[in-house]
DNA sequence: CGCGTCCTTGACACCAGTCAAGCGTTGTGG
DNA sequence: CCACAACGCTTGACTGGTGTCAAGGACGCG
């Protein structure tokens, strides 16, 4: 069974075998991290790449008066600071929610990755693209949705982004974190969390069991939270046009 | 005067002469666009990037019931779509404000700048970090602070990112938003942004008269809105650990 | 057993949305 | 030149979603 971040990869490129390959030695050196400890944090300016290969992380920063804001999750596949190299310092922490194994890419590997090989080199610029079109619908949903559609946002999208990297099957996934991990996602109290879970249930819209959740009509949660997929570019863009470019021009914006 | 594009690029990378020259040359050839129109419309997918180099523009999603949701606002120096090329198709539409001037990039002439230009590279690598970073304190923003301290932690970040391209004096700048554009960036209603502003006046943190925004005493404000620039990586990055790179590992995440 | 963590519930307060109405300025056509 | 519409701004009254405070229950773990 192929690692979750090549099957995250392959749906931003065409990675040939040799890629594949490549890949999979970059991922060779995992290591161990108990869930809720800090991957990096605010200030940091490391060297090199974090890789999620299993579990769930997030980004987030802290508040004046120590509230937490969760901007991202991180699932088996993505990259924590494919950035860093570039801003200089982390303007925000990461820390692992569930246990998690992570790989640690050094930076002259990455640039090696990018100087030779193109169709790699592209689907990290994917995979940077996506994260943003995730954050821009997360503020969608932040200003835009109340607290049970943007609730029901989240699972939909949870859904799809785990199902692409087979760790969902058709109307269900381990979903590792808390109530409380949960409102600092949405920015909601832990009681009104709470409650909108509840009315979720009640609504059977969702069905929430021992850190399971079973979504029992996928297409009217869809339809209630008001989710489309489409920010998330799952599909493979149309290679044609890009035929017999060099290698560097993949790369390019 | 230079202009902004290049001030704006030139905090996130050593630009040389020949850079710059580089730069001016592909910003030769402009457009004029009156205030409220579309440059690109969701799932368009152009051939090329646009640039800002006059004028207030703005990232928005429409939602299915009307409501706009206004998600990045695009100053002079900003690009529009500089992903485009990797995720087939725009998910969100780019609309002016005010009147701008706008330049259109060919796709061969990015890639030559990209092909040819380590810093260059490296700067619109830089560029899209902080699109991203400032996306995620929206994010915050959206989620975790109320309406008046939203609205000034804005207009704080208008006026440092104006003053990173010379747009903005010491304290005040021109605010080319309606009210109720400004309700569609924080997802407030029209009614509820009025008053937010009014209350603002008020506590004498700002005063907006004809379209200009003047801020009495800078510091409070921050305070007020709980602002620090730091997301917004104005500072440029120590190379000294970069030194003597080859062409293509400065474009390397 | 006792403690910590997570989940749950009820009562109450408040921020922000909605509805409705009115004002001022600008621009346009008769 | 005036009438009128369009737009942006302003105000008041009411509603409702969400936060806060407080308390207690369920479960796991040392």
């Amino acid at each position: 069974m192929p690692s979750p971040f090549i099957l995250k990869l392959q749906h931003g490129a065409h990675l040939t075998d040799a890629d594949r390959v490549r890949l999979e030695e970059v991922c060779a050196h995992t290591r161990q991290v108990g869930s809720r400890h800090d991957l990096i944090q605010e200030g940091d300016q490391p060297d090199g790449v974090h890789l999620i290969l299993e579990g769930v992380a997030c980004r987030y920063k802290m508040l004046q008066d120590g509230r937490r804001s969760i901007m991202a999750l991180l699932l088996p596949g993505d990259f924590c600071d494919l950035h860093i190299a570039i801003l200089g310092e982390m303007d925000h922490g990461i820390a692992t929610i569930s246990p998690c194994t992570v790989v640690r890419i050094a930076r002259h590997t990455v640039e090696e990755l990018t100087q030779h090989h193109a169709e790699i080199t592209r689907a990290l610029w994917w995979a940077t693209l996506v994260d943003e079109a995730i954050l821009r619908e997360w503020l969608v949903s932040m200003g835009q949705r109340g607290a049970d559609q943007r609730t029901a946002h989240l699972f939909c999208e949870l859904l799809v982004r785990l199902q692409a990297v087979g760790l969902a099957d058709a109307n269900s996934y381990p979903l590792w974190l808390t109530q409380g991990e949960l409102a600092d996602v949405l920015a909601l109290s832990i009681v009104h969390m709470n409650r909108t879970l509840q009315s979720l249930r009640e609504a059977n819209l969702i069905e929430l069991d021992r850190r399971r959740l079973t979504i029992p009509d996928v297409e009217r949660l869809k339809g209630f939270a008001g989710f489309t997929a489409r920010y998330l570019h799952l599909a493979k863009p149309d290679r044609s046009a890009a035929r017999g470019r060099s290698l560097n021009e993949a790369g390019v914006p």
